[in-house]
DNA sequence: CTCCAAATACAACAAAAGGGGGATTGAATT
DNA sequence: AATTCAATCCCCCTTTTGTTGTATTTGGAG
């Protein structure tokens, strides 16, 4: 079986340092390059085609976020982990949307790490438990229930669901075996629930809780 | 130390009761109450005040999600962990918004059940890597449709920004000063570049990008 | 200068969406 | 027994949306 081929982009020498003795000297991993800055490491890294690297957020010059926006563009397949003292939802959120999967903390035990590398390298999303928190309440944050919606029969939300999806009247009709007439009644409720006269005013609707 | 007291709410009567031995026979957690169903689990959960709630998705009746939503609504600190069969995004994503904090597959290990509830208890949102992962992705944005929006010229997108809005042809060709002929002929282009055929479906690729 | 892409416009047509007026059924409530 | 409500269906009608084909102008690239 192969090594995990890892690299670690960090500027402190000792938590650089550290992590790569960790990693290499556990079975089945291999540290096989270092870098202490984002620019070296957008040059660098193509050519030696790790499996997985560690990402610092806080990197002299370049961020390490912009360095995984371009690392991702250039190799898609690669997983990066970041690994900082940033927990604050910007950091979180900019870093995931950058195209990074895991986000560690950098009191992270060399077990936790280890875990979190062979995680990674299995197509998982490792991170801890207070990020993953953050991450899942960002998707409750848009709970305001509207009224209106609210006000729809679970008949009117399930058309309305298929609505949202750009079915056509006809496709709705013939998905819950119902007449096309009775699509456009139901239609109609919903539409005047929502106080709205087109699917698109309605969209935006949906869209706003949803979305 | 108190116990972690634990309701489990599963229809399932092997599974449930192999979960409640599970919990019960483990040091410092203590399974208070069952339930096979969502209405009476809405109905008998407030006056028992667990710590934890593990919910089912697929349940007679009433769906493991609505009693989230219900439970959450009336007992906002409660803390609720799916445990489903159900690894698909719209499952996954219904039931965070719902305002589930963990999301389990039912073929998790006793062990990994046992630490998810304390990790919930503790404020954490266990998942299993591969629902981390979905989550995660959810945060990145698609590249293949920008890479259709991207091939649209300047006055398109204008266009297409209205056509999202809700503009009916006649409204977008008088604020543009252009004739509605040309509104219908810059849609149509917008429609072939998109893959698309509907103004319904063209809103999708915009919300999955923006959303 | 020539060629091209983009923006503009018109016409005729087909399809879909939406409004307004009904009506019936069945279940639940009063 | 009477009432309410959700869900179902039908007709007629207008507006909106979308397709297809053709054509002019304009600014920039080669």
């Amino acid at each position: 079986m192969e090594n995990i081929r890892v690299v670690i982009v960090e500027d402190d020498t000792d938590i650089r340092q550290s992590f790569e003795m960790i990693i290499d000297s556990a079975e089945g991993f291999e540290c096989i390059k270092t870098f202490d800055n984002a620019e070296d490491a957008v040059e660098g890294i193509p050519g030696l085609n790790p499996d997985v690297v560690i990402m610092d957020i806080h990197l002299p010059g370049m961020t390490g976020i912009d360095a995984v926006r371009i690392l991702k563009a250039e190799m898609p397949a690669l997983q990066i982990a970041m690994c900082t003292v940033y927990e604050d939802d910007e950091h979180i959120f900019n870093a995931l949307r950058a195209g990074a999967s895991g986000y560690l903390l950098k009191r992270t035990t060399p077990e936790k790490l280890l875990e979190a590398v062979s995680d990674l390298n299995q197509g998982g999303s490792p991170m801890s438990s207070e990020i993953a928190r953050r991450v899942v309440a960002s998707f409750q944050k848009p709970a305001p229930a509207s009224a209106e919606i609210a006000s729809l029969t679970a008949r009117e939300k399930e058309i309305l669901d298929l609505l949202a999806k750009g079915y056509l009247y006809k496709e709705i009709a013939a998905t819950l075996f119902i007449s096309i007439e009775t699509v456009k009644r139901h239609i109609h409720n919903i539409y005047e629930k929502l106080h709205v006269q087109t699917r698109t005013e309605a969209l935006n609707k949906v869209f706003k809780l949803h979305g």
